[in-house]
DNA sequence: GATCATAATGAGAGTAAGTATCATTCGCAC
DNA sequence: GTGCGAATGATACTTACTCTCATTATGATC
């Protein structure tokens, strides 16, 4: 198990709760038990998860509304979706409630993990995309940096 | 319409469907008229498309058979399929048919533009990607790097 | 703390992208 | 031309995800 700057990059639980709670107030959601429990579920993974890690970690949440809930937070910019070709969507904290990563996607087992690159060259990354996207007419929010291949557990075969 | 090496970075007809037969061999798929079909649609279309693009593109072309081969020429290294997030899966020729590109996500319409970074861009992104992957015992196949935002069409609003 | 308007919940029905099935047809080798 | 295995395509199926709606929780106001 490689040690990233993931578990440094956390914020404490109270701070955020703070954080996920100003969000949702900010577009008229309340903080309920349940989306609370579902926030504490994805922070206690520690990495990015689909609805089944969700409901197996945490039993007493209703599919329906951690589909819903996970909707909600990433309409309020607590959480990402990250679509990587698995059956299942991914979801992890959003900027800045984990700081600027990206990920390694194992083709085979569709796991996902974080990744870190140095300031330097996400500047560069973002330098040129910003000029691409201006000669296109295209007004961007984020990018999105993602490294598939084979994860320690799956080999290189 | 912005214009951008997507058009230069193409084969000619000819030489496409050479690459592709080849490719299909080297996996003992065969090389038929339906595929044929759906490779000159996904070169007509000259950006990522869908199925449905395709079965309006190609109306005799069948779409439990549109999937199917799609399976095929993904796993004959011909197609990629770009999973966004979107209701349907993108596909686009894999390089060197098309080269090494990246895209805009529009995250209103869901559309994907192709664009092309510098060639010392690349070079550093996959120097870092290599470096962070071998930390973890990840072994990298190739990397995606897209910018999601709003296109053209939907404005900045 | 009690009341109330409104938002959230959750069980289940519904939707639709994509896959599996299988009888028929096609392509290539001889 | 014959024959065998692969490809086709109509259809049934699977399943991730969404919608519905009656019930319940939430937070503001008194």
């Amino acid at each position: 198990m490689t040690r990233s700057r993931n578990t440094d990059s956390r914020l404490s639980t109270s701070d955020l709760h703070a954080a996920v709670s100003l969000r949702l107030a900010h577009h008229d959601y309340r903080y309920t038990q349940g989306r609370r429990r579902l926030v504490e579920a994805i922070l206690a993974a520690g990495q990015p998860v689909t609805l089944p890690d969700i409901v197996v970690a945490a039993p007493g949440l209703a599919p329906s509304s951690v589909y819903r809930n996970l909707d909600v937070l990433e309409r309020s910019g607590v959480v990402n979706r990250i679509t990587a070709g698995g059956d299942h969507a991914y979801f992890e904290f959003a900027e800045p409630l984990l700081s600027h990563h990206h990920h390694l996607v194992c083709v085979d087992c569709g796991s996902i993990e974080d990744v870190y690159l140095d300031d330097e060259l996400e500047a560069s990354v973002d330098r040129s995309l910003a000029e691409v996207a201006g000669r296109a007419g295209f007004t961007p929010l984020r990018h999105s940096l993602d490294l598939h291949g084979r994860c320690a557990g799956c080999g290189s075969g």
